[in-house]
DNA sequence: GATCGTCATAGCCGTTGGTTATCACCACAG
DNA sequence: CTGTGGTGATAACCAACGGCTATGACGATC
C-alpha cells in the first residue's frame, strides 16, 4: 500500500517551511491562503503526522516536518530534472526531421538538392536520413520512426497520409539476360501472367499487389518466385533465375548490372513516387518546409 | 511557471514503461485499464510530449519517455524515502513520552517511582524528562514541547487540559532569616500586604497571581520586588532582600538554605500540584498510562 | 470469418483543489 | 479597556480530476 503525493503539495510544504508563514508563502506560491492552509492540512492528514505547529508565536516545523523537508526538496529537484529532460528531448525532436526511404531515391541528386533548399530555410534543424527495409511500405511513417518519407504509391491506410508527387515513371520488366523473353525489345504483360514473379513481403500490403500488377491479371493469381526486401536481394534473385519483376524506370540502373536487363512492358500503368507524411503532422512547420523544398526541387 | 505532477502518475508511467502493456500494468497497479490509459494520456498532455507509442505491434517508449523514465524512478524513490522518514519520526514520537516539569518534583522519589511503574507497563517506550523555565506555567504542554507535565494549578486556558492531583500543600512564606517577620513562628497574610513580593513572569498568567495570593489581597495591588524564573534565582533574590515569596510546603527544602527560612501563613489556601496533559491527548495510550502510573504511585 | 485481446472512448459520480467571505485569536496602540 | 491590524482556520461553493463500468475499433489468431 503505497501512499502517493502530489508534487505540488510538497512544493507548498517546502514554501511554508521556508517562510514559516502561511500568508507570505501563499503569496509566493500565487494561491490563496486558505487553499494553502487546506492543502497542508490534507498533506498532514495523508501522512498521519503533524508537519507544522501553528500557535500564538507563529509557525514552526515539527520533528516530522523537519524529517520530511530535505526529502521534499529531493523530490522537487528530481522532478524538476525529469521535466527538464523531457523538455530537452522534446525540443530536440522538434528541431530534427527524420527522412525515410526504402532504396536511395537517386534520380539525379534529388536528395542533396532538397536538403540544401531545406537547410537554407532552416539552418538550425538537424536532418536525419533513415533507410528502411521493404517490409514497411510507409518507410517508417506508420510507426513514427520517420517524419517524412520517399515512398511508392499506393500506401496502406491511405487516408492517414498526405503526399506530394516526386516522379511518375513507367514500370519496366527486370529479367535475366539469359531469359527467353529478353530476346524481345518490348513485352506485353499478357505474356507474363505465368512467369514466376519476385514479390515484396506480405506486410507491404497493397504495394506488393501493385508491383505484381495484380490489377492487370484479371483475377488470375500470380506465381511467386521469391520474396525480396532489398535491392541486392532482388538482383541476386534475378540472376539466380527465381523469377522476374517490375521496376520503376528510375530504379532500372540499380539492378541493370551484369546479367540483368530491363524491357518496356505494354498493358500496365506507371508508378508514382511521392514524398509522404502523416496527416496529423501536416501542420508541423518542419514537415511543411521539407515538402515545400521537395516540391520546388522537383518542379524546377 | 513550474509544472507539477502527481507522484502516482509517475508510478503509473513507470509501471507501463516496465510492462509495455497497459492491461497488465493496470492489474499490477490495481486500477482499471481505462483509468490507467487516461492518466497516462493526461501526463503526456501535461508534459506536451508523447511518452509511449501505441501501435499494432504493442507499446513502446518514445525518446521523451525514455528520457523521463529514470527521473521518474528517482522521484519515486525520493518520495518513498521521504514517506519512510516521516513514518519513522512519527513512530519514534508515538513511542516517546516527554515529561515536563518546572523545578524537580522531588517529593520523596515521586519521579523515579512513576517511571518504574510506567516502564514496567511499557518497556518499549522512551521516557524523556524536560526541564522548563517558569515563563511557561504549562511546562511545555502549551506549545507541544511536552506530552505530560508536573505543574501547579491554576493553568491558563484551563479547559484545554486534564490533570490528576499529585499533592495539595499549604503555602509557606519564604524570607531571609534577617527579615523582621522571621521573628514570628507563624504569620498572618494580612501583615504581608505591603511587603515586596517576588513574582513569576507576566507570561505565567493566573499562576503568577496565585503565588502572589492575589485573591487574599482584596483588590490591593501587590508590590513586586523582582521577577523570578528559577529556584536559584529565587534564593538569590531572597538573600538579597528584594522581597519575600510564597512557596509550597513541599518545595521549602529547595530554598531553605543558608540565610533563608520559611514560616506558615494564616489566611491563604493551599496549592495543588498536578500531573497535566492536553485534553486532545487524553486518548493517547502513553499519556493515559503515565497518568495511571502517577495516580497509583501517589495513592499508595 | 468468428473470437480474443489490445488500447481508446463515453458517460457517470464522488473527491479534490481552488476561490471568496468570514471567523477566532492575539498583539499592540490609543 | 478597547479598537485595530494581522495571523491561520473555517464555510460555502464550483470547476476539474480520477476513478469506475460499458462499449468501441482494430489486429492477431485459430
Amino acid at each position: 500500500m503505497t501512499i502517493d503525493v502530489h508534487v505540488r503539495d510538497l512544493r507548498y510544504f517546502a514554501a511554508v517551511a521556508e517562510e514559516l508563514h502561511f500568508t507570505r508563502a501563499a503569496e509566493r506560491l500565487y494561491v490563496s491562503q486558505p487553499a494553502l492552509s487546506k492543502q497542508i492540512r490534507a498533506l498532514e492528514r495523508q501522512l498521519g503526522a503533524e508537519l507544522l505547529r501553528r500557535d500564538r508565536h507563529g509557525v514552526a516545523l515539527t520533528a516530522a516536518g523537519a524529517a520530511l523537508l530535505p526529502h521534499a526538496r529531493n523530490v522537487l529537484s528530481a522532478w524538476e530534472a525529469g521535466a527538464a529532460a523531457v523538455e530537452a528531448t522534446e525540443a530536440a525532436r522538434r528541431s530534427t526531421l527524420v527522412v525515410g526511404m526504402s532504396t536511395s531515391p537517386g534520380r539525379g541528386g534529388l536528395l542533396p538538392a532538397v536538403r540544401s533548399r531545406f537547410t537554407a530555410e532552416h539552418p538550425e534543424v538537424t536532418l536525419r536520413l533513415r533507410q528502411l527495409t521493404w517490409d514497411d511500405p510507409t518507410a517508417g511513417l506508420a510507426d513514427g520512426g520517420t517524419d517524412v518519407a520517399f515512398v511508392w504509391l499506393p500506401l496502406p491506410d491511405e487516408e492517414r497520409y498526405d503526399w506530394t508527387l516526386v516522379a511518375e515513371e513507367p514500370r519496366l520488366l527486370a529479367l535475366p539476360e539469359s531469359h527467353p523473353l529478353a530476346a524481345h525489345a518490348e513485352l506485353d504483360f499478357a505474356d507474363l501472367l505465368d512467369e514466376p514473379f519476385l514479390a515484396l513481403p506480405e506486410s507491404a500490403g497493397p504495394l506488393r499487389d501493385h508491383w505484381l500488377a495484380l490489377d492487370a491479371r484479371a483475377g488470375r493469381p500470380p506465381r511467386i518466385g521469391a520474396e525480396i526486401s532489398g535491392a541486392e536481394e532482388t538482383y541476386e534473385a534475378l540472376v539466380a533465375g527465381l523469377g522476374v519483376c517490375l521496376v520503376a524506370a528510375g530504379n532500372a540502373p540499380l539492378i541493370s548490372l551484369g546479367g540483368v536487363t530491363t524491357r518496356p512492358v505494354r498493358g500496365i500503368g506507371p508508378s508514382r513516387y511521392v514524398l509522404a507524411w502523416r496527416h496529423e503532422d501536416a501542420h508541423r512547420p518542419l514537415v511543411g518546409a521539407y515538402a515545400r523544398a521537395c516540391r520546388s526541387t522537383v518542379g524546377r
